[in-house]
DNA sequence: TATTAGCACTCTCATCATGAGAGTGCTAAT
DNA sequence: ATTAGCACTCTCATGATGAGAGTGCTAATA
């Protein structure tokens, strides 16, 4: 952000050595710049401009005689200060007519949340032949619709929780046999009337403070609906949609066993990136975290590009590409942004 | 099955060879079985058997002057003839109580099917270093015991369908808006009080069959029970957890980028292995199937052991292991179905 | 003074030859 | 019927060689 001390050339170079080794990661030589951008200066220049740029740490070199190959730090001067983000236009120019035809295809599947999020991760990846991450609304932060409760076997009950953005969650509870279903229903009724519209959080605060306040009104149907409650939200799952291991593999960059074995790794333990990913959740707009950047120990190697998709201004959830630090980042920060706010969208 | 016709001698050198390679992915030689096995014979002797094993199609050789490997019809003969499947005490003590300890875990999470699956299939893929896969209970085999449909939205209803077993399906389902909540309790009554008790598939032919035969008392609640009930079983998903990809790397048979590209490939379409699977949940037993017995194109370099798991009497789904054709099949079998009867057991 | 041509130098990578090692198949002896 | 002996084959690790690519430095140039 801050190093804008770059020269116009200086800049030119960095970013005909990222692009190029972007398209393809071979290390690129002064020689091969000058031929393919043909800016008006000589391999030799271009090699001292390059030596500068690995002196301030932008570029390095495998070894004595190869060509420059971006660094963590020259990437993220890339994004930072080079690199354009890709228009809807251009881009779409290369892949069909995207927007529409994801947005489209969101819609029909709308109505099952569920769903619709596995296909948003396989969109994801498939378009992008990165890793394509899903974290759906943070339970919660959604907005209670309405709970219900069916009594199954004798001491059990299976409560359904609706959100107002449709998602479903059921659990299985255990309760007092003694528990009525009439009783279930009345405990239903009173949180559908009282509390519809919060978000599952808020319920759970204003259940407790009510309990508190009216010691006086304490009554044993609240006393169950906060018990009861507490146990329906208590969602142990960390489910977050990943997608796009195999699609990954055909990436040059994951042509070594151990380049996989690191991937697979970084993404077998989904809480790792769910903890990860919702951190992010709270504020908005894209993220970029490349390589070394990134929190996650096993991503070390790897580059994050990641969105929060928003319901009515609050943040829900994070849609995002992991791929090689070589990643077209470009292309990754549009799609993911323009998808988020695509998702945004059909929930408004 | 049929190929009885191998002497006691061949058997014991077949045997020789799949046990070491097994442990070991090296082609196995004459001098090594000699020492490692102590039979009475001298290498040359255990030469000319191994050439008889060749010609016969058990044993191959990579190149002319390596040890012998075994076919997939080696395999086949070893699993059928010669191979004794692991005793219970013989496999704890290497294991630890690994029965007793599995009992318990999936007591502990029996309340959660969903749940339940998803360790079932990750205590299976890190106990075997294969891969583990799950099929839950096919939903039309699945014994309803209810339906609920929670009014959502104005032309929206949630299907709430329990199963006997537990497992709990939901699904938005689209309806008139007309349909007032009472119509849907009326419905669902109708249903539950009806048709408990039945299998999903069942219920729904007992529907049709009474719709054709009531002509005259075909009312509108029928009418409307079959519309509303076929909406909410048509559960599009072929759900299918599996886990271990990550475990199976480690294993030196994948040391090479294009086998993981193989085995990834396999498992990446889930609904592949599904189809696969179910074909096998009618059945009853432990299947093996090695290498290129194995219908799946993709899977025609890897062994699948399957069992299927019951709910009194009735095959329910399906548990198994993919790994290489170097498995240890004794251990697999083994696992896969004790597993398999200690899920039937906690049906029942 | 900034740029560039020229050139020696470095490093990788593919290729080839070499030889040790492992294992075989065959033949002749037991 | 079994086995010892031996020539033979194939792999694999090692090292030498040379082409190719790209650099850094120096001296010439605009």
């Amino acid at each position: 952000m801050v190093m804008e001390f770059l020269d116009e050339r200086s800049k030119q170079i960095l970013y005909a050595v990222v692009q190029s080794y972007i398209s393809k990661p071979d290390p690129v030589g002064s020689r091969f710049v000058t031929k393919k951008y043909s800016f008006g200066f000589s391999p030799a220049t271009v090699r001292n401009i390059m030596a500068d740029l690995e002196d301030l740490g932008f570029l390095s070199q495998p070894h004595t005689s190869a060509g420059r190959v971006p660094t963590d730090k020259g990437y993220r001067f890339y994004v930072d200060s080079i690199m354009g983000v890709r228009e809807a236009g251009e881009f779409d120019s290369e892949n069909g007519d995207f927007v529409r035809q994801f947005a489209k295809k969101i819609e029909n599947i709308r109505s099952d949340v569920n769903n619709m999020f596995v296909e948003v991760t396989n969109s994801l990846s498939m378009m992008s032949n990165y890793i394509g991450v899903v974290t759906p609304p943070r339970a919660e932060k959604t907005i209670f619709n309405r709970i219900d409760f069916i009594r199954y076997k004798e001491d059990k009950v299976v409560a359904i929780l609706l959100t107002e953005e449709g998602v479903i969650k059921n659990k299985i509870i255990g309760v007092d046999p003694g528990l009525k279903q009439d009783d279930l229903n009345r405990i239903a009724d009173y949180l559908n009337t009282e509390y519809s519209g919060q978000t599952i959080d808020e319920i759970k605060n204003l259940l407790v403070k009510k309990a508190y306040r009216e010691k006086a009104l304490w009554d044993k149907l609240i006393a169950r609906a906060i018990k009861i409650y507490e146990q329906a939200i208590a969602f142990t799952e960390d489910d977050v949609y990943v997608s796009g291991l195999y699609d990954v593999m055909n990436l040059p960059d994951f042509s070594d066993i151990s380049k996989i074995r690191e991937i697979s790794k970084a993404i077998k333990d989904k809480h790792i990136i769910l903890k990860f990913l919702d951190e992010l959740s709270d504020s908005e707009g894209v993220h970029v975290f490349i390589g070394n950047e990134n929190p996650v120990e096993e991503m070390k190697n790897l580059s994050v590009v990641a969105s929060t998709y928003k319901e009515k201004e609050r943040p829900m959830g994070v849609i995002a590409l992991i791929g090689p630090t070589r990643m077209d980042y470009s292309k990754a920060i549009y799609m993911v942004d323009t998808i988020a706010k695509c998702i945004s969208r059909t929930f408004d």
